[in-house]
DNA sequence: TGACTCACG
DNA sequence: ACGTACGTGAGTCAG
């Protein structure tokens, strides 16, 4: 018989701060749990027990065995998201038929030793699975014990402990008698560490031997006295360390072969948790959901046996006009017409599919569609993009592949069907996905932008941005230069060579060595960051110089460098637009990222200048004006914030007017650069510490100008609250168009992660809204060029801004047409106000 | 790999 | 008592 004894309170410790931040919608903690059934399941086809016991400690015992009764008073509480998690596990384990071991007065060590002692004694093996170091002692020829670490579990058997440590496992009692265990408040003899411990015990064999021959080994001075002064810690200790291996549990090895468990309930309570995967991997996917699905799921009994086939013009040509699903990998196409898959690796017939008239459904559209647009050809017909769906229906999760979608919505996810399990399980998973969007009332949302949005992102890539390489490379040189007339300089005040660019060096040099005023504030160290080093900015020559020396570093290795490796043969820069990456509704742009070029400052906004329109043609710039605080003030339906944007007025000079209860022409600058502070903390969800961190106010100034705000626009105040309390209601939050973000932190009962729910509440119907405006411009942009076979394509995209590059002699048509897209894209209470710029280069057109 | 820093809206 | 504004991507260091 094979026993695999689990530490549950030591795995499940690991587990929680191995994965962080997952949590089911509704709030409930559950990251230690999913870090636990990993773990598990990796052990489990690892060992191949025939029985498994899991050990918890029981929370409060209220009596204990050994004679030192608060010997663990002080241990730290767990958090109080492990905790919400450790009755759960528990019921997950029993509903899988494996057997929980508790025990009053006995800690989870003691019942591994126990059980460990029992296997050993009737001939059997013991693997025992837990994650920290405190049973080694227990480890014998039949015993082994596998200590989990976050990447791979290291088995430990007498040799292996032997080897690390010089000693027998029983004789890590004695060390741990000497060398005592915080977490387990053994106090050890003080003074004595690990690596004295260790020597002390390879040397006499046990702590009683050790104070036998105390007088005759040789010691150091301090040494013999810390012994000295610490027999009796030593005594006590030596009692403490050792576990018990008699608890009053059951040893009979046949009581822990694992049962048939119940699951129906184990279904259940994964769904409740929303571990679908989980669910596959053990094996649960044939057994009928024990409770209602939002959806109906799939009946897998009825589910058709696909064939499998070659995709060739005639097949195309025969089922022209029928409904298919396909999938477009960039080598692979794979189409499902009815019961049957059809395969291609010809590019010729992959086109001639795209092109053919009939209802497409797919996954993942964009490569298929600049596989056609390359081509210059249009994939017809595209109803449907299932990850599209998916992130519609939840912006929050980690991944959208057919797998997860398919666990995540009840439909039975093909793996019978081998390589073919992701086309074979789509038809399902399209309709499935249908009648989700319906039923969240996001159809129009879907169709309407997010849908065609995808054919203009793939036009974008496809295009790129050309970039001038030589004057890139050029900017550089003079940033070499600079660079090391910097580092020489500050390594001088230093009074020696460092690396500055590493925080912890350069937290010592300023903080240590030249004694400059800085808080610990990281949990590794000093925090050196711009804010801190402005703050200590005349107190010392070296510190200006540090922050131009990130200045010039962050612009060569991230954007001279890191450009240069982007630039393709075509002298073009083809970043990848997400679709669907962020929480809010944005898209976001990699490799190279542009949406983050420089601009705020004049130095790095020269980038800018590097990227240019081709030969004969220009860069038509535009971006809305305030797009955020105009979607506020139209949700809201502030009628003071509406008049400001509806009589063209500067928004944060009127908002200063307001609340200091002055007329504009009597607003500061310094007034205005506040309330300008303030509108941007509303759409943020404001905190009064942060704003005064920002403008440099008192926190309890920057409470009245807050307080003085919401005073003067109660509209925003109350649908700030409602927005919130919705927010709780629902577990999301949705924009105008319908767009939904998915809240779980605001069921938390974490506090700090609450308070993150209820800003994050309170941005995303702002930010979200902002983001399908822009994407309704694109489309509508797209389509105009289109229609009017004008020689221009939008190439950039950055959040609020639009970027085309058109023929020379367009500009001015170009201009206007873009302009007119972008403002009547929605008509809300207040008008969307668009400036644009045109110019050979980004640095003119951004105007 | 995670922490830190910093570029953008 | 604690942490502290929303949303991204990328480069570097250090364990």
């Amino acid at each position: 018989m094979k026993l695999l004894a689990i530490d549950g309170n030591s795995i499940m410790n690991r587990a929680f701060y191995g994965i962080k931040g997952l949590t089911n919608s509704k709030g409930i903690p559950t990251n230690a749990i999913m870090g636990f059934m990993n773990i598990y399941l990796k052990e489990i086809s690892e060992v191949q027990p025939d029985c498994v016991a899991v050990a918890f400690d029981l929370r409060a015992p209220t009596f204990r065995h050994k004679a030192n009764a608060s010997y663990k008073a002080n241990r730290k509480g767990m958090p109080e998201e492990l905790a919400q998690q450790m009755p759960i596990i528990k019921k997950l384990l029993g509903l899988m038929g494996i057997r929980i071991v508790e025990c009053e007065g006995f800690e989870a060590d003691d019942i591994l030793g126990t059980l460990s002692k029992a296997a050993s004694d009737n001939g059997s093996e013991c693997y025992i699975l837990t994650g920290d170091r405190d049973s080694f002692q227990l480890v014998s020829d039949r015993v082994t014990v596998r200590l989990a670490g976050t990447k791979e579990t290291k088995i430990y058997t007498p040799a292996r402990i032997m080897e690390e440590y010089g000693v027998s496992p029983r004789q890590m009692i004695e060390v741990k008698a000497l060398m005592g265990d915080a977490s387990d408040n053994i106090s050890g003899v003080r003074g004595i560490g690990e690596k004295t411990a260790l020597s002390l015990i390879q040397q006499c064999g046990s702590v009683d031997k050790l104070y036998e021959q105390l007088d005759s080994i040789e010691l150091t001075k301090s040494t013999r006295a810390k012994l000295e002064n610490g027999h009796q810690d030593a005594i006590d200790s030596r009692f403490l360390a050792e576990i018990c291996l008699t608890a009053p549990v059951d040893t009979e090895l046949d009581d822990y072969i694992i049962g048939e468990g119940d699951k129906e309930g184990l279904k259940a309570l994964l769904v409740e948790l929303e571990m679908l995967k989980l669910m596959d991997r053990l094996k649960l996917g044939d057994i009928a959901p024990a409770i209602s699905a939002p959806v109906k799921s799939a009946d897998i009994t009825g589910l058709p046996k696909y064939d499998t086939a070659v995709l060739d013009a005639d097949v195309i040509a025969e089922k022209a006009a029928e409904k298919s699903c396909f999938i477009y990998t960039g080598d692979k196409l794979s189409v499902v017409y009815g019961e049957t898959v059809y395969i291609t690796d010809n590019t010729d017939v992959m086109l001639s599919y795209f092109i053919t008239p009939g209802e497409k459904q797919c996954f993942e559209a964009k490569a298929a569609h600049k596989a056609a647009m390359a081509a210059g050809c249009e994939l017809v017909d595209l109803t449907f993009a299932c990850d599209l769906a998916g992130y519609l229906l939840n912006s929050q999760a980690s991944e959208y592949t057919v797998e997860s979608l398919a666990l995540s919505y009840h439909c039975a996810y093909r793996s019978d069907m081998g390589e073919n399990a992701d086309i074979a399980t789509l038809p399902a998973l399209c309709v499935c996905l249908r009648s989700q969007l319906e039923a969240a009332e996001m159809m129009k949302l879907y169709n309407d932008i997010e849908l065609p949005l995808c054919e203009v992102l793939a036009s974008m890539e496809i295009y790129g941005v050309k970039a001038d390489a030589d004057g890139i490379r050029e900017f550089g040189k003079g940033l070499e230069g600079d660079i090391e007339e910097l580092r020489e300089k500050i390594c001088g005040y230093a009074g020696h060579e460092f690396n500055i660019l590493s925080p912890k060096q350069l937290g010592t040099v300023l903080f240590e060595e030249l004694n400059l005023p800085g808080k610990k504030k990281t949990k590794t160290g000093y925090s050196t960051n711009a804010e801190v080093l402005e703050g200590i900015t005349d107190k010392h020559p070296i510190v200006p110089l540090i922050l131009e020396y990130r200045t010039l570093t962050k612009l060569q290795s991230t954007y001279v460098e890191g450009l240069l490796k982007e630039i393709r043969s075509d002298g073009r820069v083809h970043s990848v637009f997400k679709q669907t990456e962020t929480r809010t509704g944005r898209i976001s742009s990699a490799e190279p990222n542009m949406q983050n070029i420089p601009v705020r400052k004049e130095l790095g906004r020269n980038m800018r200048k590097f990227f240019v329109a081709e030969d004969g043609y220009t860069l038509v710039d535009a971006d809305y004006s305030q797009i955020e605080l105009r979607v506020l003030a139209s949700v809201c339906g502030d009628e003071n914030m509406q008049a400001a944007f509806k009589e063209g007025r500067d928004i944060h000079r009127s908002t200063a007017a307001q609340v200091f209860d002055l007329p504009e022409d009597f607003v500061t600058p310094e007034m205005r650069s506040a309330a300008k502070a303030v509108n941007f903390g509303i759409i943020y969800g404001i905190g009064a510490f942060s704003l005064s961190k920002d403008i440099g106010v008192s926190v309890a100034e920057a409470k009245r100008y807050i307080q003085n705000y919401l005073d003067n626009f109660s509209k925003v105040y109350e649908f700030m609250d409602k927005t919130v309390e919705n927010g709780i209601k629902n577990g999301y939050v949705t924009t105008i168009f319908g767009r939904r973000r998915m809240i779980p932190e605001l069921l938390s009962k974490n506090k700090v992660l609450q308070a993150f729910g209820k800003r994050a509440a309170m941005n995303a119907p702002i930010q979200g809204a902002a983001a399908d405006i822009i994407k309704l411009a694109m489309v509508a942009v797209y389509r105009r060029l289109k229609s009017e076979k004008l020689d221009a394509k939008l190439i950039l995209q950055v959040h609020d801004e639009l970027i085309i590059e058109c023929r020379e002699e367009l500009a001015e048509r170009v201009s206007a047409l873009l302009k007119e897209e972008m403002e009547n894209a929605v008509h809300l209470a207040v008008p969307m106000t668009v400036d644009v710029h045109s110019g050979k280069s980004w640095y003119i057109a951004k105007g």
